[in-house]
DNA sequence: CTGTTAGCGCCTTCAA
DNA sequence: TTGAAGGCGCTAACAG
């Protein structure tokens, strides 16, 4: 209907015309920073909303000189990858940061990932399960901060924010031996991100319980193919509890188990991790090691803020602590040894 | 090292006077326009490469006046809608346009995300699973070209692509009647997206198959507990089939019915639809309907790039054709009606 | 083939 | 309180 609405979006300068007063006070009043009438302040409102005009983020951002941008990566696939970034959404709306995504898929490296998310100029880089090297990691990291959430190097350079995967998969074993279980198996996660960590911390509580020998690491991964392809070892091995990589194996696992008539918790308890969606559902109702995605989220977010214009070489390491919650994959042994 | 290293990203002008040129000629070289004389390509792309530039995505697009970017909004927490963006980012290597993500969840509305996509001035937006209303959808079509994935509205501004619902609901439920099933529930989805085309497929299915009289509507939704929760319903129904709205919850509906002890596809045969991991997964080799992302995507981003300039008052409605897709859950009624 | 010039839309001094 | 002017980094039309 109005003349002028082939496409173009409304301009400070349409904005301006309108409410008959000079760009600058628009930008004043819109800006909301004093220095403009009441009168002026109420007109420029209205021809703002009349033309519905928002300030064009490419030509803000470019003045300041400045983005106030960070960049997320994150995999499409992964649950839990949403979950946190869905958590840093939360946790940025309070922030005066904007978060910009870059998804990583089999079709869409990390590296273009990344640069597409420079090419915006973002002040920070979050990478969620980030798979590049050390190197690469550095030598982005020499042009913006980067935190590396769901993932660890060793590097002056580069900010670590994680759960204490070590710490979890402690808690979920330590559950399983108190329960009375003695043949524990662990079904690990292979190379992924945390995978070692969990193997680690598997194998503490099992020496930790006096259980060396009975240590059994079982290839696994993330999916549920992978979980589902443990059962038959697991079964082999006659383990009575399975400490599993995360809740999607775990979940493809017990499926195997149920359709083989090994119950769950009846016969062999599992334990998951991550506490996703799956977990929760009464489906599966898992017992499983939660991270807590919003504290992860925050102190992300608080590391890079921080972060603004001081030189890097002081990387910290956040570790935050894993929680077990305890639902109906596991249970005491059923052939308890006594 | 450099002595300018400390975090301001070169621009075009650093590359300019390190490569002794004019900014225009950099800028010529890089579009990779002709002309420049050979020597100076050369110095330019060297200088460009020591100086690791990369153009200011902002300052190129505003100084274009155009930013040849579409916007995309998808659930985070839903799988299908991470499988179109995959598909979307696969095909628009191709097109000459970019994409822009902006996550729709519990946190962040929709009107949100949408707005965050046109402050970036995208000239297209691709809106998955939408759930705004005709008149929200409408007000933004007036601003920029829109198109619809996995959801259908009836205006004449509006581009839809989307999979034929009500066709891909009869495949699975004549399947179910080819196999000699008659008592067929369908756990449906309540409001979601698409789950009415599904209910009128089942329906008109039926009915074809004339069964009117089994006709039974067992409520649901779309993730694992609706149909953990479907599953007493189902059994109180005496159905020997379910067609289920999505696989995640026939998943859910699966499990219960298992620890029920009434098996699957034993007792009670099971269809889902989207062929989502889970589905595909050995942990339920789920029979259901397919759609196919990468034609979606395909057409979906083919008409916003129709679209340039072009006034949209013919919106065009672009219908996929779902799959069968047979796996196991599904077989012959074990207490045949004859 | 090369360099100059004028925007793109906004923000931010600095005077008036 | 307001207006004019300059700049962000880049592209594009225009002269040299």
């Amino acid at each position: 209907m109005d003349q002028a609405s082939d496409k173009r979006a409304a301009t400070i300068n349409d904005v301006a015309a309108r409410a008959g007063v000079s760009r600058a006070l628009v930008s004043i009043v819109l800006r909301r920073v004093p220095g403009a009438s009441d009168a002026n302040r109420a007109k420029v409102f209205q021809a703002a909303k009349d033309l519905s005009y928002r300030p064009d983020q490419r030509a803000r951002l470019l003045g300041r000189n400045r983005s106030t941008t960070f960049g997320v990566t994150f995999g499409l696939r992964d649950e839990t990858h949403g979950e946190l970034v869905e958590a840093l959404y939360r946790s940025s709306a309070l922030a005066d940061y904007e978060l910009m995504l870059s998804p990583v898929a089999p079709t869409r490296h990390e590296t273009n990932a990344t640069q597409s998310l420079l090419d915006y100029r973002c002040e920070g880089l979050i990478l969620i399960g980030s798979s590049l090297s050390k190197r690469e990691l550095e030598t982005l990291a020499d042009r913006v901060p980067v935190v590396l959430i769901t993932r660890t190097v060793r590097s002056n350079k580069i900010d670590v924010v994680r759960t204490d995967d070590i710490a979890g998969a402690r808690l979920a074993v330590d559950h399983l031996v108190q329960l009375g279980h003695r043949n524990i198996a662990h079904v690990h996660g292979g190379r992924v991100a945390g995978a070692a960590d969990r193997r680690t911390g598997y194998r503490q509580a099992m020496r930790h319980a006096g259980l060396d020998a009975h240590i059994t690491m079982i290839e696994g991964g993330r999916t549920e193919d992978d979980g589902w392809h443990a059962a038959q070892p697991v079964i082999a091995a006659g383990s009575t509890a399975v400490f599993a990589y995360n809740d999607q194996s775990a979940a493809g696992l017990i499926e195997h188990l149920r359709k083989e008539a090994v119950t769950v918790p009846g016969r062999v308890s599992v334990v998951g991790y991550d506490n996703s969606r799956l977990a929760r559902s009464p489906a599966f109702s898992m017992t499983t090691v939660a991270q807590d995605s919003d504290s992860l989220a925050q102190r992300a977010l608080e590391l890079l803020t921080s972060r603004r214009g001081t030189p890097h070489t002081d990387a910290k390491q956040v570790v935050a602590r894993p929680q077990l919650i305890t639902r109906n994959t596991t249970t005491t042994p059923k052939t308890s040894v006594r």
